[in-house]
DNA sequence: ACCGGAAGTG
DNA sequence: CACTTCCGGT
């Protein structure tokens, strides 16, 4: 099965294996899917169409079938596929195309993102079929030359990298089959044998994403003020071993745990020492370029994607300083061009590993919207106590108001029984425009469900404070009583979900964020001074908190580990030109700074600062 | 067609 | 864990 896949180079198995599923050790379905998209042969039975990283299921019955005979089940069929697909939603792994049957699209963001950040920008002209590097219209525009287009660049860029780890982990041959061999699986891996033996390197990519850089261009591509990133202590040099840092949150995997993103199903960086075939190939063998025009069609995508999936833009919330990109409000600042000149940051490679490990589990509960509400019983309660069940279970639907059983439950004493359900309401980048307002809303939700950690509640109560809350008058925020409603308090979820203690940085950063990235609607929505003096009270609580805070947060991140990897992880690559300056701590610590919640000293000296800023841009905001 | 809960599997 | 299976609901 391997031998297949890189006429030019092999692959270790180790290389790929812990990334590639996590969990289990066989093939995944997006990987599968990847697969078939990548080939001809099948694209009639499935290939990319319309947006961005958009395919369509052309064949569903074959495409299961297909499935079916790679993972040895037999019985498969579209209608188990597509669970399987929607499993994906929370993962965030894909996304359905409303309206459009049997297309998804595949959310690369944040797929592959820290795991390949090599861009492959360079290849020129994509096929067809190929899903990166929309050609649609766009809004978008380079970012300012801040940290945030750093960000945003690494972003938008990472994408593209994923398909080449998954080109890669695929040539090799899918992980595991069926002993047997016979089906679908063997069908696909003859034809991959087909491609690349036959065709070579620019054949096998063909379908699939633009090949990816050497690691030089990598480099280039994350800014490393500091400089850490290469030497850093877990970014490996190379490909001895894949990764970095050990893959386990050990010991001494903080630094990578925090990195990890969310992705569990992402790629580990092995691109240092394994050159693709994509790069022995002429065409292939580009490196990134960015040229604006395919900078700006790539990034327009990324950025859209990115918003609607409220990836990257809680990244941001790390950074007080990065000015979220907003695709309608271009900036005339220096294109990202300036980022090949900054420091390489190598972090990527770390980061790839820490996702491998454990990344996503958690934070798929937390979709964009919710709704609060018992959870549910089982289908054998249902079943076997359906009338018991039924009777207390009903009340489940509307809204858990009276419950008796958050009461009753459990759980009553720690975490209330509610669940937090996402609503996804978000649509494919086309679909829906991006709108400030709803974008924040919909990052907001996001972080919070991901995560739920820190940095999401305050945010939260921010924007209910300046959408709503005003009314009221008075921020109570803070102090907000636990029983509030939660149709009334959606704050109640988090507070239910997330520790109390919240890093001042996370509620500063936010509204921070929330000014700069939408000035101009900042300002209509929320009164300035309300705000700040919101702020201030709800800083001033955080830093009581903080005062013996540091074990809550011990806990929290237990809780939002994953998110907070993510995010870190994100955070990290423009941390360093947001940070810079800072120069708190060494290589290592600049990295974990934003990453890691600060030491209390530390924690508030930043906070102070963000707040310094936050009020600043308050008031360069015009309030 | 699509969604998502629940339970089961390896 | 990542599905697979089943299924009620929209």
């Amino acid at each position: 099965m391997k031998t297949s896949a890189d006429p030019g180079f092999a692959f270790p198995d180790w290389a790929y294996k812990p990334e590639s599923s996590p969990g289990s050790r066989q093939i995944q379905l997006w990987h599968f899917i990847l697969e078939l998209l990548r080939k001809e042969e099948y694209h009639d039975v499935i290939a990319w169409q319309g947006d961005y990283g958009e395919f369509v299921i052309k064949d569903p019955d074959e495409v299961a079938r297909l499935w079916g005979a790679r993972k040895c089940k037999p019985q498969m069929n579209y209608d188990k596929l597509s669970r399987a697909l929607r499993y994906y939603y929370n993962k965030r792994i894909l996304h359905k195309t409303k309206g459009k049957r049997f297309t998804y699209k595949f959310n690369f963001n944040k797929l592959v993102l820290v795991n390949y950040p090599f861009i492959d920008m360079g290849s020129g002209r994509v096929p067809q079929s190929a899903p990166p590097v929309p050609t649609g219209s766009s809004h978008f525009r380079f970012p300012p030359s801040t940290p945030s287009d750093v960000l945003s660049s690494s972003e938008e860029l990472r994408s593209p990298g994923m398909f080449s780890s998954v080109a890669r982990r695929m040539a090799r041959g899918s992980v595991s089959d069926c002993s047997d061999g016979t089906s679908a699986n063997s069908e696909l891996e003859e034809a991959v044998g087909a491609d690349e033996r036959g065709i070579g390197p620019e054949r096998i990519y063909r379908g699939l994403l633009p090949p990816r850089l050497p690691h030089d261009s990598f480099f280039r591509i994350y800014p490393n003020p500091t400089g850490l990133g290469r030497h850093g202590p877990r970014v490996h040099p190379d490909s001895l071993s894949p990764f970095p840092v050990s893959p386990l949150p050990g010991p001494g995997g903080i630094l990578a745990q925090n990195l990890s993103p969310a992705l569990s199903m992402t790629p580990t960086p092995h691109l240092p020492y394994t050159p693709s075939p994509s790069m022995s190939s002429p065409m292939l063998g580009s490196h990134f370029s960015f040229n604006p025009e395919d900078m700006k069609h790539y990034l327009q995508a990324h950025t859209q994607s990115v918003y609607n999936y409220h990836l990257s833009p809680r990244a941001f919330l790390h950074y007080p300083s990065i000015i979220i990109p907003q695709p309608h409000r271009p900036t005339p600042e220096k294109p990202a061009a300036h980022h090949l000149h900054c420091p390489p940051l190598p972090l990527s490679h770390s980061l790839g590993q820490q996702l491998g490990g454990g990344d996503e589990r958690e934070q798929h509960p937390s979709p964009f919207k919710f709704k609060l509400q018992p959870p549910p019983l089982g289908r054998k309660q249902r079943d076997s106590g359906s009338s018991l069940a039924a009777a207390s279970s009903s009340s489940q639907s509307s809204s858990f108001t009276g419950s008796s059983q958050i009461i009753n439950s459990p759980l009553a004493a720690g975490p209330p029984k509610i669940k937090v359900e996402p609503i996804s309401d978000i649509e494919s980048d086309e679909e829906v425009e991006v709108t400030d307002i709803s974008e924040e809303d919909e990052i907001y939700h996001s972080d919070k469900d991901e995560h739920d950690d820190i940095f999401t509640p305050r945010a939260h109560h921010y924007h209910q404070l300046n959408n709503h809350h005003q009314a009221n008058g008075n921020g109570s925020s803070l102090s907000a009583p636990p029983h509030s409603n939660p149709d009334e308090d959606p704050d109640d979820d988090e507070d239910v979900f997330k520790t109390p203690a919240t890093p001042s940085i996370s509620s500063l950063t936010f509204p921070l964020i929330n000014l700069k990235s939408e000035p101009g609607q900042a300002a209509p929505i929320s009164p300035c001074i309300p705000l700040k003096l919101r702020f201030k009270r709800r800083w001033s609580e955080d830093q009581k908190m903080e005062a013996d805070g540091e074990r809550d947060e011990a806990e929290d991140k237990k809780v939002r580990a994953e998110a907070e990897e993510e995010k870190r992880e994100e955070a990290g690559r423009s941390m360093g030109e947001a940070e810079n300056g800072g120069g708190r701590a060494g290589a290592g610590s600049v990295i974990l700074g934003l990453m890691l919640p600060p030491p209390p000293t530390q924690r508030r000296a930043s906070s102070e600062l963000q707040r310094a800023t936050a009020q600043l841009s308050l008031e360069n905001t015009g309030c």
